[in-house]
Order: structure tokens, then sequence, then C-alpha cells
DNA sequence: CCCTTTTATTACTCCGACATATTATTTTGA
DNA sequence: TCAAAATAATATGTCGGAGTAATAAAAGGG
């Protein structure tokens, strides 16, 4: 191919992601977003390496992240197609950033609080049964944290997220802390999408208080009760957000 | 296990397989297994793939998806690291296969066991409250596969897995779905254990059947009771055929 | 008309070299 | 003597091409 064209082989490496991830990226978010729908069948890897302007390693690598996530299938001659939705890890991370990347579904956002609605009262109830004081602790800090800046900021956010993710470190179990992860994660995506519209709706803190205190007494129905209220407020405030 | 084709290395496709999916396979269960511990970094990409007598591309392909999974990091110069535990995506259907390669972890598959008690109920639940005609009639046709064969045959169990994609399809929740496909997966893996060692236990059927009343009668309360049943005593005899 | 065999397209695999970024080392200055 | 900056070393990242295996379609035979 043509050297010296240093110029147009622009670097993308602005936040230290390699070639091939921001591939992935891409392709994903396209994914994500309907461009190619479940059963099409992507151009052959060396028509879509030449699109992209990339070599056909990066694209390859790039495909192997996607099909890894279960987003895509290459197979011999039949070329790569996207998979049904049924077979698409949406609980990876990365796939739920991609998921958010374009235009968030309000639907798919009601599921994923649906879910959460599900494991996080559960997680309290087993962290109020498992908590050890330096559990205890942890979570005490977090909330200290929280009174301490306001949910609008990135520190009081990170204070929250550091809530929940001692209570789940309490519970003490690996699948479910990685799951609440997730679903965290995602969960701060639609955050910031709600503070952008409103600031904040009301103070957090003693509804937070009162799942840390069920916890701290080691009563596993409180502390699931006030979990649970925590989470429908949660979405209460993005639905309305998001209606306006 | 068959090691006839680790001489031929010539077609080292097994089912289909492609090479770096074998060599991910490979990897993945020796990270599962702890032979490579979070923290340890990976002799280099050459000497890696000469020792295991591939290409680099195979070689990094198969890291590509392992990163993708969480299980490692690659970093120029500072070379391929296994991450610590918590970034894993235990929720990965295949990190569950590779976690259950090995040897089992009884410890795990309790904690799996635990997050499908809470995700089943609730998934029950919402199916008494959403399921539609067509939804039922599958669950039923599920359960009529179940009473054709045991749980000891591949016929059995998969009706059995049916059984429960049907009750999670009727949820209408696509993160839920996964979810529990993941984990049903897993589950799988483990009744395979169970039935190994034992033979099964006592004839499942009545139980079932009335997780499907609770949810054809659109109750949701007693549709996760009746699954909360079936999920305790699949873990009980799970332990009990772990025991002896 | 259906099944088997053949063919051809396609993507996977492998190769060797160059470019790049990060880290470790060394050197210089305070 | 310690710290900071510049340099060097090394593994990763990237690249295009050639060979091979496998699948889908087409052709031939039953």
């Amino acid at each position: 191919m043509s050297n010296a064209d240093e110029a147009t082989k622009r670097k993308p490496r602005g936040t230290g992601r390699r070639l091939h991830g921001a591939i992935a990226h891409k392709l994903g978010i396209a994914i994500l977003s309907g461009e190619f729908a479940p059963g099409d069948t992507l151009s052959g890897e060396v028509a879509f390496s030449e699109a992209l302007d990339v070599s056909r390693s990066a694209y390859r690598e790039a495909v192997r992240v996607l099909a890894a996530k279960g987003l895509v299938e290459s197979r011999p001659k039949a070329g790569t197609r996207v998979l049904p939705r049924s077979r698409w890890n949406l609980l990876d991370p990365e796939v739920l950033a991609w998921a958010f990347a374009g235009e968030p579904d309000m639907a798919f956002i009601r599921s994923l609080f649906e879910l959460r609605g599900i494991i996080e009262p559960a997680a309290a109830a087993l962290a109020a049964e498992r908590r050890t004081r330096d559990d205890l602790k942890a979570i005490k800090d977090a909330l200290a944290g929280m009174s301490r800046h306001t949910l609008a900021t990135d520190a009081g956010r990170a204070a929250d997220r550091d809530f929940h993710d001692a209570i789940l470190r309490a519970t003490r179990n690996a699948p479910l802390m990685v799951l609440s992860a997730s679903i965290g994660s995602a969960v701060t995506w639609t955050t910031q999408f709600k503070q952008r519209a409103r600031d904040l709706p009301r103070n957090p803190i003693p509804d937070h208080r009162r799942v840390l205190d069920a916890i701290a007494a080691s009563d596993p129905a409180a502390a699931a009760d006030a979990m649970r209220l925590l989470v429908d407020q949660a979405l209460d405030d993005t639905q309305t957000s998001m209606m306006k």
C-alpha cells in the first residue's frame, strides 16, 4: 500500500485503546444499534478491512472480540453473521456500554432496572447475614462519601457505586458480584442522563442509611425491603426525568 | 480425555473448533483452574506461540478472546497479565464451562445455585404475570418432554432446560433471559456430575407441575414459592451426590 | 425426482518483518 | 545522595500475502 501516509492513518489511541479495540467498539455499536440486524452477514473480511482501512489482522481480532461476546459467529465459506439477540451476552460490561452508546432504549433500561430490583434486595439480605465488621465499615465509609458529595458530581456517583459494591462484596458470592457490577455500570449511564435532565430530585442519604442500619442489625428481611425501596425509587426518578 | 490430536498438529480441529478457539479453551482452563494466578504475566507472545507450536496470529486471537471475557489484559512491553478475579466475566457461558472443565469448586457451585435461587423464583413470578397462551403452551410441552424421558438422558436434560427457558422467555426481560441461560448451562454441568455419581433421586415432575400450575393461574407468589422449592431441591441433590 | 460427487468460492491459518509504545536503565543535575 | 529526565531495550501491535481446509452450490448419476 501507499507509504508515507502518516496523515491519513491517524492514530486512534486517544484513550489507550488499541486499533482492534476501536474496531470492535465501532462494530459493536453498529450491531447493538440495529445497523446490522441478526442474521445479516458481514461483507468478507478483505472487503470490510479495506473499507475500514485497517489490516486484516486488526479486523479479525476485532471480530474475535465480538464473537467472544456472542454477537457474531464466523464460519468458513458462510462468512461472519450476526447472531440472534438471544445469543448476545448482554451482561458483558462492554456490550452494555455499546447498548447505551447509541440512543438508549427505554424498554431495555426498564428491563435492567427490573433485574436490579431482583438482585440487589436479595444481595442486601445476604449481606445482612454474612457481613463482617470490615464489610460494615466499608459500607459506612461509602455512605459518608455520599453525604460529602452530591449525586450530581462524579465523586458522588463513585461513592454511590462504592456503597453498592461494598454490599455486594459482603455477600461473599462471586457471580453475584460481577453481575451487579455489570448492571451497576449500566445504571450509571442512565443516572448520567437523569442528572442531565434534572437536578437531584431528593436527598438519597436517609434511604441508604436505612439499608445500612438493617445490614448492621443483621436483619435480612429489613435490608431487602430497604434496598427494594431504593431501587424502585431510582427507577421512578429515571423514568420521570426521561419523560420530560 | 483423548489427546491423539496432539501428535498430529496438522489438523488441530476438534469438531468444528478452530485453532484459536482451542488455544483459548486451553488457556481459559489453565487460568480458571489457577494454573495461572491473577497478576501472573504470561511469557512473551513469541515464546508462548512457539511453545504451543502455533502461529502468533492464532495465539493473539486466542488472547483477544480471553481479554474480551475479562480474564487477561495485554499491554505493550508489559506483557499479558491475568486480571484479578473481580474482573473476570464469570457469567460468560464459555468462562463458566472452563470453570467446570477442571475439578469443580464446591463453593463456586453453591454460589451459582444461590444466584439461581434468587433469579428463578423472581422470573417465575414475572412469568406468571406476563405469560401469553403461547408461553404457557411452550412450558407445557417442555414438561411433557420431561415426563417422556428421564433426567438421566440427554433428551430429558434438554427438556428440563426447555422448561426453564420457556419460563424465562415469558418474562419478556432480555437480560434476565441471557443471565439464566448462562446459569442454566452451568447447572447442566453439575447435573451431569450428579447423575454420574448417582441415579436420579426422585421424580421431578410433580414439583415442576406445581410451577406450571401457578403460572397458568397467573399467581406470582405461588409461582415464586414453587420455583424456590425446585431450586433448593436441586441444590440438595447436587450436594448429597457430591458428598459421597 | 432425489441423492451423491465434484467444484469453486470463501474464510481461516500461518508466516516474517516493520512500527510503536511502554518500561527499565542510565545519566545528569540539584 | 536523591530525584528527574533522557535514552535504550523489548514485547506488543500491525501489516499484507500465500497456502489450506471447509462449506455451499452445481453437476452428474441413480
